[in-house]
DNA sequence: GCAAAGAACTTGCAAACGCAAGTTCTTTCT
DNA sequence: AGAAAGAACTTGCGTTTGCAAGTTCTTTGC
């Protein structure tokens, strides 16, 4: 059992850094985009009111609340996303998707598709894909910010 | 399918950066090592001759040979790791485990085994743990350095 | 209601990483 | 055999990232 735990996590962690190998070379040449650029783009899309404050983008992504506002910065330059305040609270500061960040997303979205596709094509039937999809939303129960 | 593609793909993912997290604390904090020394002695040991030349390692670990080179230098100095001349082939400069750099990683291996426990216990059975295993080593089957 | 504690954000600094260029050695081609 | 091509490694440089400290604003406790 415990064999199991560890080849598990380990099987996993390696998968998952070959897709992001596998996307960050399609990603930055096809849309001038990280793929974490891309994840923040998908967390904010996925909110009802299509913004995040920094620090809610920073746990979502697992990673710390300098990067966001050193990723958020760029992203606005070129129109990806606007600052927003908040008046219940001056500290806060949203991150919000823009339109041409919600066209781009869909753009990158096709890409990473696409990659999902080779990825898993002949590798696994649909039962299978279901069975992985019903574990993986399990490990993730706890998160706050599932991606589906 | 694609629908099943894309959010499998994304739940692997984020599913990878939660262990990394999870990880990468305890690690620093109870090894003084980082999830990346961790993984280049668990692929080193897992060769038979206990070594790999700088760009086996790389391409096994998805990182760029330079980082190889730069993450060796200091795990040499602290004795995790030697450097090793092939007579064969003068280009090569072989990374080798040293004795107490298989200790450390029996430790670290200890530490990984416990966290991976906490992440999967609870939410998977055995015969769910056995089906992702086979199916993400699947996903690795191509891959040179697979890891288990 | 005011001081202390705490939260959100930014910035300085250092560590980790990739790319491209440079060096040394090997293989290939003629 | 000798020159050209290519492979393995290292190093310079720029980018990305986290941590810790600093700033501004809000909440808590007395």
């Amino acid at each position: 059992m415990e064999n199991l735990y560890t080849s598990n996590a380990l099987r996993l962690l390696q998968t998952a850094d070959e897709i992001k190998a596998r996307l960050s070379g399609e990603f930055s040449a096809v849309h001038g985009l990280s793929v974490n650029e891309f994840f923040l783009l998908l967390h904010l899309e996925q909110t009802a009111a299509h913004r995040l404050s920094r620090v809610e983008l920073a746990k979502r992504m697992q990673i710390s609340a300098s990067t966001v506002t050193r990723m958020a910065t760029p992203m606005e330059k070129i129109g990806l996303v606007d600052r927003q305040a908040y008046q219940k609270d001056a500290r806060l500061a949203f991150v919000v998707i823009t339109d041409a960040g919600l066209r781009k997303l869909e753009e990158a979205r096709a890409t990473f598709t696409k990659q999902a596709g080779y990825i898993f094509n002949n590798l696994l039937d649909e039962a299978e894909l279901n069975q992985l999809s019903l574990m993986l939303g399990r490990l993730t129960s706890g998160t706050v910010g599932r991606l589906s």
